[in-house]
DNA sequence: AGGAAGATCTACT
DNA sequence: GTAGATCTTCCTA
């Protein structure tokens, strides 16, 4: 399956957030390939958001953000890695948030990080689909676009879905605009 | 040192 | 369905 170019990455994040809604989320793990369905995203911004890891201007921590689009951005949060994607137009600030997955190859691996047997559990939010695919700080800023990686996003399968879009969850103080888009009727969701 | 953070799990009414 | 404990880093004092 082929990778979703950089420039596919360098448009506003609502944009991006929208479209990465049934691409395939890979990850490599030696000899073994695990993937997913994203089905659940979020945009947030840089200075202008005040739920964005980036609203109080560049940190070390944050750095990321104001860089180079296509590169994964992981932190921590309530002792869960959540996964990013830096997307922005060039010169701009942003990343879009996968929160949900729907999950394709590896299942019994998957099952094995996450410690449980619920497969509708795996990954239908943002800190089990980090868990269930082993994704954590050490791949901070690998690139996504590189088929190599062992962390990359490729195209679809490309059937077709409605984007149902809604406010962000869980942020403090959320913005006018809705930013979470989800693929309508997928129970991987993590809230409909 | 202390507290906040895009969450999750469990145990109840 | 809600409420609370607990999760682990990083930021700010």
């Amino acid at each position: 399956m082929k990778v979703l170019p950089r420039s596919f990455y360098e448009r506003d994040p609502a944009k991006v957030a929208r479209e990465l809604l049934g691409k395939m989320l890979v990850r490599r793990l030696g000899r073994n390939v695990l993937s997913g369905k994203i089905v659940e995203t979020e945009a947030y911004y840089g200075e202008n958001d005040p739920a964005s890891k980036a609203y109080k201007g560049r940190k070390t921590f944050n750095e990321l953000m104001f860089l180079d689009a296509g590169k994964a951005f992981i932190y921590m949060v309530h002792g869960n890695w959540l996964l990013n994607i830096v997307a922005h137009p060039k010169g701009e600030v942003g990343a879009v948030l996968i929160r949900a997955l729907e999950p394709i190859k590896g299942v019994e691996i998957m099952k094995a990080y996450r410690g449980v047997n619920d497969f509708y559990a795996l990954t239908s939010g943002p800190g089990k689909l980090t868990r269930a695919l082993a994704i954590t700080k050490e791949l901070n800023g690998v690139d996504v676009t590189d088929n190599k990686s062992e962390l990359a996003v490729t195209e679809g399968a490309g059937e077709s879905f409605d984007v149902c879009a809604s406010h962000r969850i869980g942020v403090r103080a959320d913005l006018q605009q809705m930013l979470r888009f989800y693929i309508r009727g997928n129970i991987f969701v993590s809230k409909p």
